[in-house]
DNA sequence: TTATCTGTATACGTTTTTGCATGGATTGGA
DNA sequence: TCCAATCCATGCAAAAACGTATACAGATAA
């Protein structure tokens, strides 16, 4: 490598950046932290430097030269990379440390958490992940978790709630099942299979309803109110579960039921607690999972 | 824009890398023509601003600890800018000015280098191009130019020579010639063909011969020593033309007879003098001449 | 026109950074 | 084991950069 192209000031490279953007010395040096005097001997050594007039003084206020206009973008460039440099430090900081506390239904917490929360590691290895896996929804404002993967909005205005998007379930059964009874291929025969039923067994048949699907409760011939228990449940072949196409696309084995039965959409929102605004150690769990989230539901 | 994530030192940053890539605090320094106890402080500095370890002190040398390796992507990304910036200036730099004498073929002079050039303005705006057309190869050493565009490669050991790639060419006739003559379909019909001769006819004679066309002088019903004009009466109808498939592709109403022949394809070259090595002027227009070559060529 | 506001350039004392010299520490080979 | 080579950290003086204060210039409005 030959460093000797790349030995110009790169601080004096982002006062020209801060100038031009913020289109005067002085509010570049203000935005910068640093005061007008400073702007302007940077800008000007680095005028001397790389031997090209960047800005016209014209007056009160400087103007970009077209030779400046060429250089913007690679300062840009080079802000972009400074400003990643910046984030990923701040991960990596040693300060970064501690505990944070995320809750979600036991199936995500097992089935999507895992992968999300290794890409976290590199990004900030300081910090301890404590997963709070429970199908209720934990009090944020009582501290029984920091962040909350839910498909409801919470109620209580204090919280900040982030939508990540919507994510969409159906009906899946494994396959053996399938081979003793069948696939069904429309809402009547449907109705006729057996169940796998989790919490609780009478919201579920009102949730079926308006689907068109009509059960009894003898249909659920297995139950468990641990959604990673029920799923289990399904692929030993017991019957029937509605899952999150999320979770269920990659599992061998399982049937996805009727695809073009429309199941209910449903929004994904990322819930914390005020502390998001002071605490770096909450903000980047926070966005690291939104962006994650983000990129499982679509 | 808030710039407070950006206000680190980017000079350490640099330190960081170069330390990093070259793997000593002391070569890091010998790279950047700075001393070592100056990198050990930038680095240090560093490491103390964004709060993060990013070497490990192992004795004799430094080793880059996980959440460094974290980051020297980033830092890569901003040298990388940075590196665009200063080739940028330097193209843009005021010293960057006076005369460079570029020589190529007339077609070429008039077909392909005007679009070439308008980019370079863009880049080196002080430098003024002056563009020799002319068929003869024109001697480089005695400075009747500084940059050819050629065919063949150079004889002299003391030119420097790049080759660009290779270009194809195809016979071309226009739609008004064929619409009285017929589109020839075989090598056969093709030697029936009218011609547009180029400064030898007997050359061109020779030359189609092992493509298996063959022809007469007297098939040569209009000729021209500049290519632009024998061009020019091809699109007026007069005759079939070989010519660089590079040139005639954009230009409508002009149809590339018998496709699948294969004409001979012919090198590119870009040839300078030895002053290459010394003019910032010369280098920048070569290495944008190189570029633009090929991005046509492939 | 004049007063005022906004913005840039320069002088000067202070702070920060740099290079040189040096000491301490580790590795590799005689 | 000892020596030489290599490398990093630190003290100190010189050099460079910075901030404060101030002077100067164009734009705006009374």
């Amino acid at each position: 490598m030959d460093w000797k192209n790349v030995t110009f000031d790169w601080n004096q490279a982002r006062a020209v950046l801060a100038t031009a953007e913020q289109g005067s010395l002085s509010a570049a040096a203000a935005a910068l932290g640093q005061t007008q005097p400073t702007l302007s001997r940077q800008v000007a050594a680095f005028e001397t430097a790389l031997k090209v007039t960047v800005f016209e003084r014209v007056g009160r206020g400087l103007t970009l030269t077209p030779a400046g206009a060429e250089l913007i973008n690679h300062l840009q460039d080079m802000r972009d990379a400074a400003l990643g440099l910046s984030l990923a430090a701040s991960g990596q900081s040693q300060d970064l440390e501690g505990e944070v506390r995320i809750t979600g239904s036991d199936v995500y917490a097992a089935m999507i958490l895992p992968d999300i929360l290794t890409q976290l590691r590199r990004v900030a290895p300081n910090l301890i992940i404590d997963v709070v896996a429970d199908n209720q929804i934990q009090d944020l404002q009582r501290r029984e978790a920091d962040i909350a993967i839910r498909h409801v909005r919470p109620e209580q205005p204090e919280l900040i709630a982030r939508l990540i998007g919507h994510a969409s379930g159906s009906f899946y059964a494994h396959q053996s099942y399938l081979d003793r009874h069948g696939i069904p291929r429309t809402v009547e025969e449907l109705s006729a299979c057996d169940f796998i039923g989790l919490a609780d067994v009478d919201r579920m048949i009102d949730y079926f309803k308006p689907l068109g699907i009509h059960v009894t409760a003898n249909q659920f011939k297995a139950r468990s109110a641990n959604g990673v228990v029920a799923w289990e449940l399904a692929k030993a072949g017991l019957g029937v579960l509605p899952m999150s196409d999320l979770v269920a696309q990659d599992c061998p084995g399982m049937v996805r039921l009727m695809p073009d039965l429309k199941m209910l959409s449903f929004p994904f929102w990322l819930t914390t607690h005020r502390e998001l605004h002071t605490s770096a150690r909450i903000r980047i769990v926070f966005d690291h999972l939104a962006d994650a989230l983000r990129s499982y539901v679509n």
